[in-house]
DNA sequence: CGAAATAGTAATCGAACGGTGACAGATTGT
DNA sequence: ACAATCTGTCACCGTTCGATTACTATTTCG
């Protein structure tokens, strides 16, 4: 599932908790929280902490994966958009990434 | 990318931006946070706040995704699994949705 | 060498986090 | 009806976050 916002993630942690049959307080203890903070943190708030958030996933068995949309700018497309090379080399020119190389 | 610790996302984070070409104050501006909490949250810290994340990756145009890893139990056409139901049964008689309505 | 840009760090401060404990509402089973 | 269970909410409190504003490396190029 796709998560874009805090209650995304929410909702989908709640739909996999009562899917496994567990009980709000028995995810916090596993998890190694507070109940209060799985109640908050199943209506979507924005303010969790990350570290909390993964033990809580990981309690779940539920993977979290990340990836870049676009390989790294939007090439392509219709237009004959050269500038983007054009772009990527001033700004290297500029100041270069310096872990390059 | 599978991201387990606040390490991984992170160092995901740093890469991409670095891909994108973008220095650390360009990000922070953009994902309307501060350059010094970008820092940290470069370096793994846990304690990130999930909503600051989600607007961070979204200007970096990464995708977030999760996923249960056992799916509990297979719906599968016409296998000879019965447990699986009576458990998810089990778990639907105690109770339902709720909020619903 | 020196200037400019990027990255890391420090101190401060208001705001929000997360834990605890208790309570009310809702739902289910006896 | 009653008891048991689960969930949402409350107040309190110590801790920590994140913004801001500096200052200090480090790197890169003229």
């Amino acid at each position: 599932m796709r998560i874009r916002t805090a209650t995304d993630l929410g909702a989908f942690i709640r739909e996999r908790r009562t899917k496994l049959g567990m009980d709000q307080a028995a995810l916090a203890k596993k998890a190694g929280t507070s109940r209060k903070w799985l109640v908050e943190v199943e209506q979507g708030k924005p303010g969790a902490e990350i570290g909390l958030i993964l033990r809580t996933l990981k309690s779940l068995e539920i993977s979290i994966a990340v990836e870049a949309d676009s390989p790294v700018e939007t090439p392509s497309l219709g237009k004959a958009k050269a500038p983007d090379i054009n772009s990527v080399l001033d700004s290297l020119k500029k100041r270069t990434v310096k872990k390059q190389i």
